[in-house]
DNA sequence: TAGATTGTTAATCGATTAACAATC
DNA sequence: TAGATTGTTAATCGATTAACAATC
């Protein structure tokens, strides 16, 4: 993924920044749901274990947002951080591979709940295109790059074997998807204009096991 | 998560170069199915997108795994990094929370097969304790610390909802799990020796879609 | 040997933090 | 006003990279 890009007055924002806004907006949330009204830098610091200056830091990127001697008034932070990580419209996303994993991405609320619609569905099993998940109608992997490019999504969700991640993956490039949620564990080649995360429990796994004794 | 644990005569490994370890044996792991015998630090930075240099710096924390002129055999460079992770023995996994994604957890063959066993199946929910789930019968929360402390699992899978989440693992902590596997969308707090790691695809999601111009 | 590639050092680059003037 | 907390600057810290001697 690109290290970062233009952004107030044409300084850049790296990209390490920009991973943290989302958890920012994840204990904005949890703490207006607690019924706060305004937060500091030193109390979302505390919740998400890092250092207040990080977060004043971080935010200073895109703009003033508090009210020295008061904070950060919460809904407004969260509005302005929904917008700048373009969270103001509903995003359209396609699933590719609706097998154990596929099939409970699908049915997992968080995603239509958090403003992203699975519509579209993708399976390369003649046993499963066809089959109806959440009202969304399992399509074949022929039909992938026409519908993709017909409906305008922007967003895939991976979910196929490793052997054919790869070529899945350049027909969702070719069909016009710029952002690429990688379930398959290996590293995806895609044009620089195509973002890339990937979400891999084992190597997380085997990272934690490095600090286990057996 | 500590940032660093002591090695190599005492000296320190950065915990970033921990995390890539596994991708390292990922590639490893993937040259090898190749049929290819030796490999470069070159062409595992192609493959992974990282640099050379960077590679060999990993390594070296470690250890003096190649040869000059020649690169490093690929079987053998595999074998001492899963010795370094603490891959060489199978690990006991308790998995908590038996909804969809629990579910397809305890369905997804890779962890198995990298040497992850999911041995312990919990829920809270009378429906689905006694169940059984590939073999492993699903037991509730009550007997939850005792079971885990009983089989001497110390790694564990939490997939409860993120209202239940701080104080499962709270009691997976009192079990006396070191490694937690966290999808519930909330940062956990536990104690320094306690390791974590997060999986958000929302947070994932979030972050691309800064980088996609509606 | 000549060519290739390691392991390591030093230089560079970038991210985090400490500190504080500004100000609510 | 006094106390609190921001936004920002400069210092620190750490990670990445370039370069190269060593050597297979």
């Amino acid at each position: 993924m690109a290290d970062s890009i233009s952004m107030k007055n044409g300084k850049i924002v790296p990209d390490i920044v920009v991973s943290r806004l989302p958890l920012y907006l994840r204990s904005l949330a949890r703490l207006q749901e607690e019924g706060k009204e305004v937060t500091s830098s030193q109390e979302l610091a505390t919740r998400l274990g890092f250092s207040s200056a990080q977060i004043r830091k971080d935010l200073s990127h895109f703009g003033e947002f508090g009210k020295q001697g008061t904070g950060y008034n919460i809904a407004f932070l969260r509005e302005q951080l929904k917008a700048i990580l373009n969270l103001d419209i509903e995003w359209q996303v396609a699933l590719v591979g609706v097998g154990d994993l596929g099939h409970a991405l699908a049915h997992y609320g968080r995603f239509s709940q958090k403003g992203f619609r699975i519509t579209a569905l993708f399976d390369n099993d003649p046993a499963k295109i066809g089959m109806e998940i959440n009202g969304v109608v399992v399509q074949s992997h022929d039909e992938m790059v026409e519908s993709i490019k017909k409906a305008g999504i922007r967003i895939a969700i991976l979910a196929v074997p490793v052997k054919v991640a790869q070529e899945t993956a350049d027909k969702l490039v070719k069909a016009g998807v710029r952002a690429i949620l990688n379930y398959a564990p290996i590293t995806l080649s895609v044009p620089p204009e195509v973002k890339v995360q990937n979400i891999d429990p084992i190597a997380h796994l085997q990272k934690m096991t490095y600090y286990c004794q057996r």
